[in-house]
DNA sequence: CGTGTTTGACCGGCGC
DNA sequence: GCGCCGGTCAAACACG
């Protein structure tokens, strides 16, 4: 009889740990649904009213042009748009978080540069840094470095030009100047202040994840991708205030949990 | 002394 | 033509 009981005791044990593993796997996996939801929500607003604009336009076009002539269907004037961003030639653009005391115009990306220039422009009361890379020769990329207007604690790095050498520069073991730029030389997959630029947009813990497996891809070209769709991703305001209204439900939304799980007196992780 | 930064001067494009 | 402004040059300076 009594072992009976214990048995029955074991088994609901199993069970209910078995029933709790079971409701934090689908609490994560209803976490990282709900950030999906909302970034495609965004995308699906954003579409809806580039569309609405596209509608717009052809309207103006054909009262203005009823000669007979043939318009462009809007999936063409779509599709020619998307062509026109991407093939654009626009430069880089990276945004780096910094330490809010550091007031250095330091930008580590795994180049080497040299400062040949600074300047106060109308539009920023920050100083804008101008640097040639120093890696090769006679290589002719170069860049800019400001902060930006609105928060002094991001860097804007605006890269003109391209490499004309091939691998990055690996760190080194000697410092020959401490307040070099020329010393700020680790790989950008392995800077943690390169990943901040991921942490800018407010991404979710599952999107800064796969950042970091991205970036940890030692390919260049690949991480310069990254950049550019990130930080096209942060100049967008709309992304910007979706994401962070849904990190903050996501958390409002935890601490709910929290109350219910102990109310229940179920441990949280 | 070599290398990199700082900073005022200069240059060229652009709008009026 | 003139003035503004962003970008570049180069001499002076700093640092190890």
């Amino acid at each position: 009889m009594l072992v009976q009981v214990l048995n029955t005791a074991v088994i609901m044990d199993v069970k209910v740990e078995s029933l709790k593993s079971e409701l934090k796997r689908v609490r994560e996996e209803n976490k990282t649904l709900r950030v999906m939801f909302e970034v495609l929500s965004s995308k699906y607003t954003k579409l809806e009213s580039h569309l609405q604009e596209i509608n717009k336009e052809q309207h103006k076009g054909m009262s203005s042009n009823q000669t007979g002539s043939v318009t462009e269907p809007i999936l063409d004037v779509y599709k020619r748009r998307r062509l026109e961003f991407h093939t654009a030639k626009k430069p880089l653009q990276i945004f780096v978080r910094t330490h809010p005391m550091d007031d250095s115009l330091i930008v580590k990306d795994g180049y080497q540069w040299r400062k040949y220039g600074q300047k106060v422009t109308k539009d920023n009361a920050s100083p804008r840094a101008y640097f040639r890379c120093s890696m090769a020769p006679i290589c002719p990329a170069k860049k800019k470095v400001q902060r930006c207007l609105h928060d002094k604690s991001i860097l804007v790095a605006t890269y003109d030009g391209e490499h004309n050498h091939g691998a990055l520069h690996e760190p080194s073991s000697s410092t020959p100047r401490g307040s070099s730029v020329a010393n700020q030389l680790p790989s950008i997959a392995n800077d943690k202040e390169a990943m901040s630029i991921l942490a800018l947009s407010g991404l979710s813990q599952t999107d800064r994840r796969h950042g970091e497996e991205v970036m940890h891809q030692h390919d260049y070209d690949t991480n310069i991708k990254v950049e550019e769709y990130v930080s096209s991703l942060i100049k967008d305001p709309e992304f910007t205030m979706s994401l962070a209204e849904a990190v903050a439900r996501t958390i409002t939304g935890e601490l709910k949990q929290q109350d219910i799980n102990l109310n229940l007196n179920i441990p949280e992780e």
